[in-house]
DNA sequence: ATTCTGACA
DNA sequence: TGTCAGGA
């Protein structure tokens, strides 16, 4: 199929779909016209793919842990050894991330604690 | 009518 | 990520 089916039957915009091939996600392979052909085995690529990038993951990782799930449903299951290894070292990236933007939070509201009662004292 | 690449008031 | 241009 080209890309026009593949976005009725996934619901992702074209414009994604080529980002996606950009980075590695998906392969589709082309006409001599040069549009591109996907298989069924794509549509369901591109629902684990979505599934990944709701998960926090960064396409680059998404990459690797792509061939090592399996699909379950709604849910994928890790079937590579290493690959809970590297969920783990994500799930870690995701808690700095965390920590370091509630520190920004604290920043913001020591100053504005300190600043004007409202936005309309500031106004001249 | 569809899709493609490149680019950004 | 959307969207528009300009071409096939």
């Amino acid at each position: 199929m080209r890309i026009g089916e593949m976005v009725r039957r996934t619901g992702v915009s074209e414009r994604l779909l080529r980002y996606y091939e950009e980075q590695g996600l998906l392969a589709p392979t082309r006409l001599p016209s040069g549009y591109r052909v996907y298989d069924d085995a794509d549509v369901d690529t591109v629902r684990r793919i979505r599934t990944l990038l709701a998960a926090g993951l960064p396409t680059a990782t998404i990459v690797q842990v792509l061939p090592c799930v399996r699909d379950d449903g709604p849910n994928l299951v890790p079937v590579c050894s290493d690959l809970v290894a590297e969920l783990r070292r994500e799930r870690e990236r995701i808690t700095h991330a965390i920590n370091d933007l509630q520190a920004s939070r604290g920043m913001l509201d020591a100053v504005i604690a300190a600043g004007p009662a409202d936005a309309e004292a500031m106004v001249q």
